[in-house]
DNA sequence: ACTTAATATCGTAATATTACGATGTGAATA
DNA sequence: TATTCACATCGTAATATTACGATATTAAGT
């Protein structure tokens, strides 16, 4: 009990609910809004914008990262985020693949 | 500790997040796209159709009603769960509100 | 080689979520 | 009014998430 039960699902159902899931955090679409106004950040950047634990913005980096959404690339000794366009672009596809279907309402509502 | 905290963020990035949390399930995505393909539903069709347990169901719509994409009415003794068309509208509009902004991309990336 | 700087990872406490059985509630029906 | 049906809510166990301090790790600068 406690853990999502993904198997009953389908494929792009789990696949839709696990990047949306991502995205379901305040801090990571900060993270996001601010890659998008600097064009690129550090963690440490991010650290003093936002004010969370080092360690906590490197966890959700971490996350952001795991769907591909950003990417991070060493210079020197920080490393660089930025917003990965090809995925960012196929999840707003996908996502309004879903909410472009029909919505039909009956009566009763 | 553990919890999120939302007074350092602004407000549309909360909303946004928020919205997003719920939909980022796939039992919620899949009991959404179940009441578009059939319009509407009631409870107990989605219990059958999903195979988790009535009080689990029960617990997923209210998270739905809870932002207002479904609506429940009323209907003798079941309840007729549809898409409330103008909130499904609103969110797909913030999300691409998000999404359509101009990423610009650093050559160090 | 030593220090500093930036980040990742580990361990863990606090909290939230997911799922389910049991129980309560209200409407239709026998 | 007793029963049944559909659903909500309560209580709770299992699990996941969020956040942080402490501790690696890795690259630059001294």
């Amino acid at each position: 009990m406690g853990a999502t039960k993904t198997e009953i699902y389908k494929d792009k159902e789990n696949e839709l609910a696990s990047f949306l899931k991502v995205l379901g955090h305040p801090a990571r679409i900060a993270i996001l809004q601010y890659i998008i106004d600097q064009e690129t950040c550090i963690c440490n950047d991010l650290v003093e914008e936002l004010g969370l634990a080092q360690a906590t913005i490197s966890q959700h980096l971490k996350e952001l990262k795991s769907i591909g959404i950003i990417q991070g690339s060493i210079d020197g000794k920080s490393v660089g985020y930025c917003i990965e366009e090809k995925v960012w672009k196929q999840f707003q596809e996908e996502f309004n693949t879903f909410f472009d279907q029909d919505i039909k309402v009956k009566q009763c509502c």
